[in-house]
DNA sequence: CCGCATCCAATATGATACTG
DNA sequence: CAGTATCATATTGGATGCGG
């Protein structure tokens, strides 16, 4: 899922969209962006489990996507916010009901790990409810 | 993107559900198959570019995710027929969202009446391959 | 007709160390 | 702090041929 916006590589939206998201962080990083802003170190702790680089790598190919907003402040020590650009905003809001149905059909109906609790692993205090 | 329920793996209900989805083939099949029923040789046509070995790859694990029903007839020549489980027709209807924001925001193109087909997540041309 | 087996190439991710 | 560089590993997907 190099960068996107190949065009004619789509069949349809969700194949493109697929293309956006289709990295195994993605929509960890979109989740952890909803409604923050985040330093990247920030944003390292959230998404507990991912490497600098391939933080750094998804977080570059979701701003050339323009899903993400990449502000940089020329200070020392260096500090670098990220946050969801409005096109980010809505493809959140587009995952919702994905996200509500693997909530439901895939977690719900699956047993869960020892010591592994799904719903309150992403230490994120959701501002909105965003209906998962 | 192995089988799915991987005990404790998923950090959210999306993430969840991305790896149902996330082979580079499936969506497409879940397009493919949303309110009709193919045979193997039929869904290679329509999908097309898939190989068959994966096609088959991805449709065990989708059948093993409870996406897809598989119904074998005995017969000589063989016929295998798929179809959507009701999960699959669900999972059909929770990607429309976001197949919309693609094909709004990636690919481009004008947007969409909103309410079109449930579970669809673009119109299905008849007996056509699958590509635009 | 509907696949599976094998081998191989491409890509994605992980570990670790290092830099402005 | 916020990344890069490099090497190693894991996962997919593609090509081809065989089998029930």
């Amino acid at each position: 899922m190099a960068t996107v916006r190949r065009p004619g590589a789509y069949h349809c939206g969700i194949d493109a969209a697929m293309d956006v998201i289709g990295g195994k962080w993605k929509v960890l990083i979109l989740w952890a962006l909803d409604g923050r802003t985040c330093r990247f170190g920030e944003l390292r702790r959230l998404v507990s489990g991912v490497t600098e680089k391939v933080l750094a790598s998804h977080l570059r190919e979701l701003e050339e996507d323009g899903i993400v907003h990449r502000e940089v402040y020329d200070e020392v020590p260096p500090r670098v916010e990220y946050s969801l650009t409005p096109l980010g905003v809505l493809l959140n809001g587009a995952l919702a009901p994905l996200g509500a149905w693997g909530r439901e059909h895939v977690i719900g109906g699956a047993a869960e790990a020892p010591g592994e609790a799904v719903g309150g692993h992403f230490p994120i205090p959701s501002a909105r409810p965003l209906t998962m």
